[in-house]
Parts: C-alpha cells; sequence; structure tokens
DNA sequence: GCCGCAGCTT
C-alpha cells in the first residue's frame, strides 16, 4: 500500500515530465526487490492519469521501456509481453529484457523465437548480453545445433570470446552429453573463471565421468583456483557416487573454514553425499543444526534413510516435513513410494498414491514410474498396466518399470514383447532397459537369442555401457558359453572392470562347472588392484565346491580371512560345509560351524544335512536335522532327508517315526499336496 | 538512454 502513496504524491505534481521521471525512478527502485504488486499499481495509476499519453514521446517510451524491463526482471510474461507488442520499434536492451525473462522462466522456445525474430527486425547486431540467455535457452531444449548455429552468429558479431558466452556454450554441450566438445571449449579458453571450472565439474559429474569431475577439481587446486559454493554442489554428488567419503569430509571442512555455507544447497549436497557414503549419523548432525531447510533438505535426507536400508525412518519424516510447512514435491513423494516398493507395503503405498492424486502429482513421469514400480513389486500387475495405460507413451521410465514390473512377476517373455511394443512405439531405451532386458534373456537361456541381442547391442552403441556389458556377460554364461562371456569381458577396457563384473564371470566360471578358471579369474582380479567383497567370495568359493576343489576353497576362505581381512558371512560358512560336506569331510564341516561367530541359519545346516545324507552319517545328520526343525519346522524337506539317511542304514523305525512326524505336521502346517508328496517319498524309501 | 549476462543439490 506504501507503492499508492507515493504513486499520489507524484501525481500531485501539476508538471507531467517531473511525474514521468518521477515514476521511472519508483519503477526503478521496485528492481531489487521485485516488487510486483507495487509496479502493477503504479502501471495502474500510469494508464488512468494519462500519463503516457501527456508527457512526451521521448518520456512515454522511456516509462514503457521501464515499465517492461521491470515487469520481465519480476517475472511477469504476460504484462512484458504486453508491452512488448505495443511498441513499434524495441530496443535492443528490451529484446535482451524479454529473451532474458523467457530463458530463465523456462520458456525457452519463445527466448530462441524472439531472437530469430530481433535477428530480422532491428538494425543493429545482438550483443554480448544477449547470447548467454539464447543459449541458455538452447541448453534447456537440448537444442545443440541451433545452439551452435547461435555461438556461431555470437562469433561474427565478435563476442565469440565473451567468457560469458563462453561458459554458456561449456554448459550446453555438457547438458547435450557432448563432454568432448566441452573440454575442447574449455581447453582453449584464455581466461577461467571459477565459474568454467564448475560448469566442467557439474557436466562430466552428470554425464557419469564422476572420477573425471575430480580430476578437473585436483587441476583447478593446483592452479590455486579460489573455489566456492557451487564448486562444493557441484563436486559432492561425484564424492557421493564414487564413495569418496575422505574428499567429501574434506569438503565439508572447508564449506566450515571458508564460511561457504550460506545457501540450504550446500547443506544439502552435505548430507546427500554422506547418505550415499552410508554415513547417516553425519547427514543426521548436518540436518539437525540446519537453521532453515528446504523440500531438497528433507528429500535427500528421506532418500538417505532408504538408501541405507532405513525406510520406517524415512516414513518418520513425512509428518515432521509437514509440520515444518514444507511441501512434498514429485522427487520426495516418488522416494516414498519406491521405499513402499522395496518393502512391499502395499497399504502405504496406496496412501501416497492419493495423496500425489489429491496435490495432482500423479501425472509427473517420474511419480508414474514409481508407481508402476510400487504396484509391480507389490504383486499387483493388473494395477500397473492400468497406471501404465494412462501414461504419455513416449517416455522412457514408465516403460522400465512395466518392463521390470512384469519380470518382478516372472513374466520374461512379457517383458521381451513389451519391450518390442516399446520399439515399436518409437521410444528411446536406455541402460536401464537393456539391463532388465538381459534378465529376461537370463531366464530363457536361448544362446541363438543371445547372440541376437548381443549383435543389437553393438549396433545400437549401447554395449558401450558398463553395467549392459556386464549384463551380456551373465547372459552368456547363463547360456553355457563362456568363451563368448569370457570374449566380451576382454574387449571391456581393464580400467573399466568393476567388481560386478569380474564376480559375474567368476559366478559364470562356477557355476558351469570351472572351478579352476573360477579361481584364475579370480587371482587375475587381485592382480588388477580390484578389491574382492563378499559377493566375489561367495562367488569363487561356490565355484571350488561345485567342482570339488576342496583344498583350493580352503586356501582361498583361510586368505579371505586372512589377507582381505573380511568377516566371513553365513554364505561363505554355507559354501564351505558344502565344499567339506561333498567330499565327505562331514567332522570338518561340523567343526567349522562351530566356529561361527555369529547365528548359523538354516543354509549352513541344511548344507550340513545334504552332505550326511551323500555320506550315509547319522550322527551329525540328527544334529542337523534338530537344528532344522527349530529353524524351519515348517519345512517337510528336511523330515524327508532325516529319514532317507534313517532309511539307507537300515534304521526303519526311526524312518517310521520322521514318517510320521511330517504327517502331524503336513497335515497342521503345509499344504496338502506337499503331505502327499511327502508320504509318498516316505513310502517309496521304507518298501 | 535503462547497464544486464554464465555455473550449483533431491
Amino acid at each position: 500500500m506504501n507503492g499508492v502513496s507515493e504513486v499520489a504524491v507524484a501525481s500531485k505534481t501539476k508538471n507531467g515530465l517531473l511525474s514521468a521521471v518521477q515514476c521511472v525512478s519508483l519503477i526503478q527502485s521496485y528492481i531489487v526487490p521485485r516488487s510486483l504488486t507495487k509496479l502493477k499499481q503504479l502501471h495502474a495509476h500510469i494508464i488512468t492519469s494519462g500519463l503516457l499519453y501527456f508527457s512526451s514521446y521521448y518520456h512515454s517510451v522511456h516509462l514503457r521501456s521501464n515499465l517492461l524491463s521491470t515487469y520481465a526482471l519480476c517475472g511477469s510474461e504476460a504484462n512484458a509481453r504486453k508491452l512488448f507488442d505495443e511498441l513499434p520499434k524495441p530496443s535492443l536492451f528490451l529484446y535482451n529484457a524479454m529473451i532474458r525473462m523467457y530463458s530463465q522462466s523456462g520458456s525457452s522456445v519463445e527466448a530462441v523465437k524472439l531472437f530469430i525474430r530481433m535477428l530480422s527486425s532491428v538494425p543493429f547486431r545482438a550483443n554480448k548480453f544477449t547470447y548467454p540467455f539464447v543459449i541458455k535457452a538452447c541448453r534447456d531444449l537440448s537444442w545443440l545445433k541451433v545452439g551452435v548455429l547461435v555461438y556461431g552468429k555470437a562469433i561474427r558479431s565478435g563476442h565469440g570470446r565473451d567468457m560469458f558466452v563462453l561458459n554458456s556454450l561449456l554448459a550446453m554441450y555438457m547438458n547435450c552429453g557432448k563432454t568432448e566438445a566441452a573440454r575442447w571449449v574449455f581447453d582453449t579458453m584464455r581466461e577461467r573463471t571459477v565459474v568454467a571450472w564448475n560448469t566442467m565439474i557439474s557436466g562430466y559429474v552428470k554425464n557419469g565421468f564422476a572420477n573425471e569431475a575430480l580430476v578437473i577439481f585436483n587441476q583447478m587446486v593446483d592452479l590455486d583456483v579460489e573455489l566456492d559454493s557451487a564448486t562444493i554442489v557441484s563436486l559432492l554428488p561425484a564424492c557421493g557416487e564414487l564413495k569418496e567419503l575422505a574428499l567429501g569430509r574434506k569438503l565439508h571442512a572447508v564449506v566450515e573454514e571458508k564460511g561457504l555455507g550460506d545457501s540450504i544447497s550446500v547443506w544439502n549436497s552435505l548430507i546427500d553425499m554422506y547418505t550415499k557414503c552410508g554415513c547417516m549419523d553425519e547427514a543426521r548432525v548436518i540436518f539437525g543444526n540446519m537453521t532453515e531447510r528446504d523440500v531438497v533438505t528433507w528429500t535427500v535426507t528421506i532418500n538417505g534413510y532408504i538408501l541405507n536400508g532405513d525406510e520406517r525412518s524415512a516414513f518418520g519424516l513425512w509428518r515432521p516435513m509437514q509440520l515444518e510447512g514444507i511441501k512434498p514435491n514429485t522427487v520426495t513423494i516418488a522416494s516414498l513410494i519406491s521405499a513402499c516398493a522395496n518393502l512391499q507395503e502395499l497399504k502405504r503405498g496406496m496412501c501416497f498414491h492419493g495423496w500425489a492424486v489429491r496435490q495432482k502429482l500423479e501425472d509427473d513421469v517420474i511419480v508414474k514410474t514409481a508407481l508402476i514400480d510400487m504396484y509391480a513389486k507389490c504383486n499387483w500387475l493388473g494395477l500397473s498396466f492400468r497406471l501404465f495405460t494412462r501414461t504419455p507413451e513416449n517416455q522412457t521410465g514408465p516403460w522400465n518399470a512395466i518392463l521390470s514390473g512384469c519380470m518382478h512377476n516372472g513374466l520374461a517373455t512379457g517383458t521381451i514383447k513389451n519391450f518390442k511394443q516399446m520399439l515399436y512405439k518409437k521410444v528411446d531405451p536406455d541402460g536401464a532397459t537393456f539391463n532388465i532386458l538381459l534378465t529376461a534373456y537370463v531366464t530363457l537361456a536361448d544362446l541363438e537369442q543371445a547372440y541376437n541381442i548381443h549383435g543389437y547391442l553393438i549396433r545400437t552403441g549401447f554395449l558401450s555401457i558398463n553395467e549392459v556389458a556386464t549384463g551380456l556377460v551373465d547372459l552368456y554364461s547363463k547360456c553355457g558359453s563362456l568363451e563368448s562371456a569370457h570374449e566380451i569381458f576382454n574387449g571391456i577396457a581393464v580400467r573399466c572392470r568393476d567388481i560386478i563384473l569380474w564376480s559375474v564371470l567368476i559366478a559364470g566360471y562356477g557355476n558351469n562347472g570351472d572351478g579352476e578358471a573360477a579361481v584364475s579369474v579370480f587371482k587375475q582380479m587381485v592382480q588388477f588392484g580390484v578389491k574382492p567383497n563378499e559377493v566375489t567370495f561367495t562367488s569363487v568359493l561356490h565355484a571350488c565346491s561345485h567342482a570339488g576343489l576342496v583344498d583350493l576353497g580352503l586356501d582361498l576362505f583361510k586368505l579371505m580371512l586372512k589377507e582381505h581381512q573380511s568377516l566371513p558371512c553365513t554364505d561363505h560358512y554355507t559354501c564351505m560345509v558344502d565344499l567339506l560336506g561333498r567330499v565327505g569331510r562331514l567332522q570338518e564341516a561340523y567343526e567349522l560351524i562351530s566356529t561361527m561367530r555369529f547365528q548359523s541359519n538354516h543354509a549352513v545346516w541344511g548344507a550340513l544335512l545334504g552332505a550326511c545324507v551323500i555320506h550315509e552319517n547319522v550322527a551329525l545328520g540328527v544334529v542337523a536335522a534338530r537344528r532344522l526343525f527349530e529353524l524351519e519346522p515348517e519345512n517337510t524337506g528336511n523330515y524327508v532327508l532325516l529319514a532317507k539317511i534313517y532309511a539307507a542304514v537300515g534304521r526303519w523305525g526311526d524312518a517310521e517315526n520322521i514318517r510320521s512326524m511330517i504327517n502331524d505336521i503336513g497335515l497342521r502346517k503345509t499344504p496338502a499336496h506337499s503331505s502327499i508328496e511327502v508320504r509318498d517319498t516316505c513310502k517309496g524309501m521304507l518298501q
């Protein structure tokens, strides 16, 4: 209301000229505080007082220009546009103001259109302020070719080496995935501010080259470039991705030392980094110390809990978040829905679905994708499909969700059929699509099909994605073609071979009964400096046990305890019990179980019982079976195995006792068919 | 004759 009184004062002066000047200075005073309401009031006053008509032409244009540029700065598109259209010959400054407004508000197409109109209607060339706006608009639209043409214009008008123009060009190349082009521009820049370095870092991270981002950062440090908060915010996602906790902590220290923590996004990025490195405690501390939190703060924390397997705590933030007045957005709700999918909590998932519908967020693609996935993981594929059919068809995310939903519900051929539909509808598949598709082909285990998809992946270039290549190695191994699997493996650059790829090949040899090859690949992996993890050890021990390589397996087990200092898990013990049990070293297997530092599970005892059956060892068989009866009383298979041992050594009375035990349990706890099956097995053995 | 423009988290 203050604005009205100011306006009133201004209009009291009889002299229209003074009044117009006063209006201009008032308008300009609204620029920094972005006082749109006051501006509108003043605008109305200018119209009713006739200032625009009674002033000189010069002052009238001046007033209009100021009104327009301030509307544009305040993001009031409709008002700015109306004024702009009324002007017969807008100045370069006003064109810039309009283009800036469009490119900042996301109306990028309008920005580019206006630029083209400007080129044809303005007697002078665009200036150095114009190009960054237009290139940014092209960046947001991923219009690489148009952007390059605009840059060509910039060169011809002498702004090709302008720092701002080059920085926006860098960002455009990075956003369009052209990291080499960006690199070239960066290398040829004469003058590099911290903005250029930051653009390179964030660009590399966005394009999946987190390692390159770290390299750039190190160069930046070597050259003593002063980093700012944007550097931190750009680099922290790389730390999270690469689990570079040490560097992440260092950056945290830098934030504290240099006082870079004035923006929320810095703290948000730190929380995100800590959660990705598995440090929920440190993330919680930052969260607690923040005096102001935004929707991203809550979302990264919720995501962090989910990532670290603590979905309960994630759900627990839902209410406090809203009590603090922060409204969840599409990212928040999608994360929570995916947490419901992890836990198969259909009811809770439906509650979030309902909330999303009420908030009109249901049609957002990431929310839709999360919902499709959630219903599929809760085994409600019908609901998944119903949502899917109401989704715009050209987006990859929902298609991937429905493909993985088919797989989750055991429909391998359905997955492949839908993938073909996807291609038919001209939807672009991505790396994730092929990861899912390859698991579908794995269940079919058809070598001919594997060759076909291999060829397809080469033609489309998707084989260069590491996870996809890993999936293909797995597919070939599961089809029994270890030669092809190894060939793909050899085709992957040594530095790109991650732990998962190695483990897949080791498991491949193991499952094909070639324990020696599995162990040899394992040794190669260690030689290349890749640290084996739990899964690798499980695979290699499993391989030994399948191939009967007892002593080799024992050596590896000891190696695991000593050199790699990994704590063995139950899977490892199961492999070892299996390994020893198969060759009849039952007593050793039993002793190994006794050395376990934690609760033994059914798999370990099951392995021992299985070995006792083969070697007809009653004493240990009874021990193992008793433990199993405690651990899983309703699993009739265990009773059958024990009965088998008794039967094998001729202790028919004991076998008969087991049979009656099974009958009791079978009638009470297992489905009828299983009890009948069990009874028949026993009968067969007793006869 | 207004004197602005680039990079950054879920």
